[in-house]
DNA sequence: CCAGGGCAAGAGCACTGCTCTCGTTTGTGT
DNA sequence: ACACAAACGAGAGCAGTGCTCTTGCCCTGG
């Protein structure tokens, strides 16, 4: 039939939606070591043993709750992209909306991004959703490099066969200085959002804003991008 | 007599730091979150009720835990510092001292630079022995800037106000474009670290020594200090 | 239509952090 | 030297946790 063995199934669908929303709900505000399997039966009104046919284990929730925000981080990411702007105002824009997400999803960031829970390993399952961000500033990278080509720092020889493998792996078509410092500025990135976000700026940084998008800059000239003429500090040729 | 008061506070500090060890020793095992108090005392012969005589409550051992680490990658950093040594030299030994030390006791760095364990906001207690790698970040950029000076990139202007109410707080003797640089310098390499820590390299990036070298050295520069006539393999501009 | 499988419920196990009470030990002021 | 108070370890107990197993109900596919 159409609804084949539909009913059964579509009620499955909505009842693990639920238990994910009212996960998530828990999760923004307890974090994720408080978040408690009981406590989320309990909300949705079951008995805590009937969730277990939906998600094996406590850590199974939590996987699907990882590649959901991680999910979540790169629509968010990709949705800021604006592909016909220029390389230096996108990589600006992508690196913003991470920072953006992040404080909007700060507890869903810490599960992603944060000490990884103990006992518990990723599996493969959310390597695809982790990678969204990183392949997009990539891309990046590689329309600029399209463009007015990509002036990378020189490396040092210790680093050269690990920056060719790299570059070799992560884009072929790019040279291993820019994706080199490609990796490093993708780290740092999270370098900066985590300080912001957990706390360690707190009566250091105060105006965030700017000072993150200056950073981000630097990062995006680090990896050879360069400020577009309406932009920069510079005036306006 | 010469033991005062002292057998009884000396056994108290012992078994202080009797419980600090096994908890240290559970936290490398099995991380913050699996960190029980029972079994602490389970592990130390005694009843979890007599544990709570030592610490008021997990969450005190916590802040226990979190001091030392704090003091312990200082001490680690501060070791490394060699003031004889010229400026970009030792920004790079502390660093990779940083480096060295989260990658003996990862748990520990999860700790203190992960996400934070919901429900427990760190007491200002903690806040001078968190402070140690910073300042002597900042004693390092103090350093050449009184020789060579500091050759900071300029700033924009919506971030100018921030960026000198930064500078008077944390280093008036410094261009407030530098210390912006270093701020983020700082934030930055604990990008580096945690990504390397928390497998967020996994595949990436396998030859992972040059490249943090390589990368901390560029965060150096970035803050405006310049490898010494012996080192780097670019020419100085 | 009715057997079989998906499902919720409940009891139960081995844990956890934490509190309270109970004697005992220990250090100190008089 | 002695008594008093503070500090201490042990144990029971409370409320909560993740997870398992068994028991039945009810929906659905053949």
């Amino acid at each position: 039939m159409s609804t084949a063995h539909g009913a059964r199934a579509r009620a499955r669908i909505e009842v693990t939606a639920a238990i994910k929303d009212e996960a998530r709900r828990q999760l923004a505000a307890e974090g994720a070591a408080r978040l408690s399997l009981r406590a989320v039966a309990r909300e949705l009104g079951m008995v805590s043993s009937a969730l277990y046919r939906y998600f094996p284990s406590r850590d199974d929730l939590l996987t699907a709750l990882i590649i959901d925000a991680y999910d979540s981080l790169g629509e968010r990411a990709e949705a800021a992209h604006e592909p016909a702007a220029d390389p230096f105002r996108r990589w600006i824009a992508v690196c913003e909306a991470v920072r953006g997400w992040a404080l909007d999803h700060p507890h869903e960031y810490a599960l992603i991004y944060g000490s990884p829970v103990p006992g518990y390993t990723a599996p493969d399952t959310t390597v695809p959703a982790a990678a969204r961000v990183g392949l997009l500033l990539i891309g990046i990278a590689r329309d600029a490099h399209r463009g007015s080509g990509l002036a990378g720092p020189s490396l040092p020889s210790e680093l050269r066969p690990e920056a060719e493998r790299i570059a070799a792996d992560l884009a072929p078509d790019l040279p291993p200085e820019a994706v080199t410092a490609l990796v490093a500025a993708w780290a740092q990135l999270y370098g900066l959002v985590g300080f912001e976000l957990f706390g360690q700026f707190h009566r250091v940084v105060e105006d965030r804003e700017p000072f993150f998008r200056h950073a981000v800059g630097r990062l995006a000239r680090g990896v050879g991008l360069v400020p577009g003429p309406t932009e920069g500090a510079a005036p306006g040729r």
